[in-house]
DNA sequence: GTACATTAGTTAATAGAGCTAACTGTTCTG
DNA sequence: CAGAACAGTTAGCTCTATTAACTAATGTAC
């Protein structure tokens, strides 16, 4: 794409463009969520949902774990999302200070919507963009997740 | 860089790619701040400065367009940051009703150390990346800020 | 089998950052 | 000069996050 002579880009400058980049691009995703109010639902409550629809059953751990905040946080999290009528609590069978995340129906719901809609909002502002460069894209933050995501619960592998 | 007869991407694709990758870097961005306890800046202080050094005297409204956020939600950020000691808060010579912000020597100082440690902590996770990958990614991030920004400030064009 | 430690989660107190709505003042305009 | 437009501030609310202190359940040691 650009030529080998070009002067070399260091990590350096593409801290700088992470730091010019995610903050923003992070402002509009969420301004984006709740303006298309789907169920006023936030980023985190989002990002919680997707968690425990991709691992029904889960625990407070596991999702603080990979909320990547404490287990307060996550505890309010889910009481709100709980009192929203989007999940459910329950207590572990057997290890009874477990607890069970599941998502409800709605909750099923409002998450399809709401990944649409915003996914619908991203591809909308993506359009113009020719698949080399998508790929382009698409590869580089695969790698800007990867670098960030370094030394971070390295033992559950565990796909978004 | 791929063959071209490879799928092709879609926008949708790279959609789900950015809302994979901004969230957790972006924690990962305000974590590291936080731990590194420079001063206690948080991002959105940090932009902040970031704006002001740039604009020396720039006013409450042009920094709220450029952080993407309601003018109150500037005024009050102002406020802290000013409390700290890192900003001034003047009036304007002529526009009374205008605000003229500059950052202090306090706040270059720690502006200048709070920069350097989270690029340096970003700058880490991007060894090994060799300069042709990261050009690739400096231009990938460039092309999503603008995707994102589109329809954001078209008449200021004001670069961070 | 009591005693201690670990684990899972909750509660409380505090703070940052965002929003809308309502307000004060200042400047421009008809 | 009256009123519109502009620049900021204040107030009240919500959400997310933190740390510290707590409850309750399980596991281990002696």
């Amino acid at each position: 794409m650009y030529h080998e002579c070009m002067p070399a880009t260091t990590p350096d400058q593409v801290a700088t463009a992470i730091l010019e980049t995610v903050p923003p691009t992070m402002r509009a995703i969420r301004g984006q969520m709740r303006s298309a109010r789907v169920a006023g639902l936030s980023v985190p409550q989002f990002r919680l949902l997707r968690f425990v629809r991709r691992n029904p059953g889960t625990g407070l751990s596991a999702l603080a774990e990979h909320l990547g905040t404490t287990l307060p946080a996550a505890s309010q999290l889910v009481e709100r999302v709980v009192r929203a009528g989007f999940l459910t609590r329950a207590q572990h069978p057997t290890e009874r200070r477990r607890v069970e995340l599941h998502i409800t129906e709605a909750g099923d719901a409002v998450l399809a919507q709401c990944d649409e809609r915003t996914r619908a909002w991203l591809c909308e502002r993506l359009e113009g963009l020719d698949p080399e460069q998508l790929e382009a894209i698409a590869g580089a933050l695969r790698q800007v997740r990867s670098a960030v995501e370094r030394e971070r619960f390295v033992e559950k592998g565990m796909p978004l």
